[in-house]
DNA sequence: GGCACTTAGTCAAGCCGCTAGACTAAATAC
DNA sequence: GTATTTAGTCTAGCGGCTTGACTAAGTGCC
């Protein structure tokens, strides 16, 4: 249980800041009046509110709106040049930066490929340090905080416990490095989780769903109720290991089957060179699955049967995962968000037969809007909405 | 999202009132002044708090405590005689209605032995109803509320949406008639999560666990933070249909290889039959599980095969629903409170091998130590725990 | 252009719930 | 019997919200 706090003023007044500070940010440019119908609060207290958050620069109030009847309102908006969030992605080849704003805008990215499996994690933490300093550089605006996005399971106290990818970062604890040269607080948490909140704050923005996130591991995301739900300990989402078939190959975490193993972007490539589809695997891993997408497109019949059997196969995962969490949404991200499509049909079957709510509870399949740098907008953005949150 | 809602002075009240009701039920007999030691509250807040909870009859204020140094306080307790909880659960082969005060203790409890898979659904609430009343006349208490737990997915609605072994009952909508007649408010849900909470309220009160019930088929609750955790449409937990080998026995839902139709009590049975262990199904399936139970005790290799197989099975269909949802401890009740200790090892085996988090993070099996009533104690529970949450 | 009307935002009084600190009550210790 | 200790209450004060009146700044119509 978690200890027993008392309630006062004070935590009235967190509350309401917190309301109508929500208020500001979904729908832009509301006035003092409508932020009062909207919340319920009296327009006395709103103002009272307001002004303490354009004090702390969270705010900023445009010029009048003309054109209504009566007295127009001042429309109040997230103050673009308020506190912003930094985001670090260090993944299997490459690491990014950006920055963004308390709006939510991008104001810097970069990213630098390198294939983080050679170098030590001292010297790719070195490399991501810099890129960080750079985006930092290349705006104006006071940073809160830090977020990085790491491939692998993070526990609550920011260490990176497993990393099948990157198994020389396994036990880093990188926060406190990163937090002492920048001189901010710095957070860490697993790539697939970011990615699903950069879906909720810059995609679809609907409150309950699971994000798919294929890339050499399989990872997933939950969102339930506008929030990321985290489990006990932190690791909810490892969908990569749930077993598929348990007499299928054998993977690198001990058991057989996992979903990993079947539809993981590794496991496609093999079996669409098995088939003959595609050339040897010596080539570097993104070209495979751009071929992989190009081939598809093109309708070869090879490529398309491992990409339906990699469907079923996230099928029968998905379905375990939508018995037991009970959400309405699928998201496919990462890898899939690339060859989902011809993976769709297939998924859909196995979902519709194997889901027990189905026939009355409806199961929607998206595939992501948002780029490959889902995850570093997640971890910027993360930053920004602590600071929203809690509005001090 | 939620509709924003303002807080006021109200809600400050409503919160540390709860907090004091919340410090009182936990421990028991404590005075105003080691509340508020507790709660953080001064001593004159709690004194105003309690004053309220007495005039409500939530709270009853004992003798003074000699003994100690200085001026006694008076211990505070949960009113024995205030509001009390009706819980009513009618499963496939029995009906059962139960009465717990607000000390969570048990004050009238009875069972009728009748198949609801024979008569209407119209005949079975009466039963129930006719039972309701004589718990309800069995003690002179107010009763604030009853809950109804249901053997099958129960929507946000309170209509039992699917149950596979009471066929008859789906769709029916329970709540209306009961109410009417018992003139109380009347919640419903899934048996095995009232099953859950009664775990948490009554037996070991650890705060994350899923409880794994299994009757004729496998259900789950799963209780996070101490709160049950139901999904966005209330239908988290539905174990039985996660797929443990795809080329699996056909399952009533539509797909194969579901747990249940591994692991359920029909399959328990009809494996031990078809090994020879004990003799055909015509008996009623209580005797059957009776004597797996014996038969087990006894050593025999058979039924301990099969019993170890139904092990391995859960470990598939755990190892995935730890994967996703991660929470460290699990609870067997239902039929594998009775026969989980046979089980234990190889489930545990499985569960080593295919818990991701395995290794660092510990996980916890343990046996229910309720009985078979747990479902109808955290019905009535709910009710309690309704009142004490919301003490208005 | 002027007046009525409408809507936005502020000001002053009051209420509610909590805190602080003094005060009363009731036991033990010596 | 007095000192000490701890429980519980009483009174004043403070912070945050609400109510209702007031000021500000537009549009609409003559």
């Amino acid at each position: 249980m978690s200890v027993a706090r008392p309630a006062g003023q004070q935590t009235v007044r967190r509350h309401n800041l917190g309301l109508v500070l929500e208020q500001i940010a979904t729908g832009r440019g509301r006035s003092r009046a409508q932020l009062a119908h909207a919340t319920g609060l009296t327009r006395t207290t709103v103002s009272a509110l307001v002004d303490e958050l354009v004090a702390t620069r969270l705010v900023s109030e445009l010029a009048p709106d003309r054109g209504s009847r009566g007295r127009p309102g001042s429309p109040l908006v997230l103050n673009p040049n308020g506190p912003a969030g930094l985001g670090i992605e260090i993944n299997v080849d490459y690491i990014s930066a950006c920055v963004v704003d308390l709006t939510g805008a991008v104001r810097s990215r970069r990213t630098t490929i390198t294939d983080n499996r050679l170098g030590t994690p001292r010297a790719g933490l070195r490399r991501a340090l810099r890129l960080a300093e750079q985006v930092r550089a290349d705006v104006d605006l006071p940073v809160a905080g830090v977020t990085l996005a790491l491939p692998g399971l993070v526990d609550d106290d920011g260490v990176l416990r497993r990393a099948p990818n990157l198994p020389r970062w396994e036990g880093i604890d990188a926060a406190p490095a990163l937090s002492e040269a920048l001189r901010l607080p710095v957070g860490v948490d697993n790539e697939a989780n970011l990615a699903a909140l950069a879906e909720l704050w810059f995609g679809d923005a609907l409150p309950d769903f699971m994000l798919v996130s294929g890339e050499v591991g399989v990872g997933a995301g939950v969102v339930l109720g506008g929030r990321l739900f985290r489990g006990t300990r932190g690791l909810a989402g490892e969908l990569g290991h749930v077993v598929v078939d348990p007499s299928g190959p054998r993977c690198g975490c001990g058991a057989n089957g996992c979903l990993e193993q079947i539809a993981g972007q590794e496991a496609l490539v093999r079996k669409a060179e098995l088939a003959g589809a595609i050339s040897t695997s010596t080539a570097d891993p993104n070209g495979a699955v751009a071929q992989l997408v190009a081939l598809a497109s093109a309708g070869d019949a090879r490529v398309l049967q491992v990409l339906s059997e990699a469907g079923t196969a996230l099928g029968v995962a998905l379905a375990a995962a939508v018995n037991v969490l009970d959400f309405p949404v699928i998201v496919l991200g990462g890898l899939y968000a690339q060859l989902g499509r011809w993976a769709l049909e297939s998924l859909s079957t196995e979902l519709d037969q194997r889901v027990i709510s189905h026939g009355w509870e409806p199961l929607d399949i998206r595939i992501s809007t948002l780029g490959a740098d889902a995850a570093v907008r997640g971890a910027a953005g993360s930053v920004v909405q602590g600071v929203l949150a809690l509005p001090l």
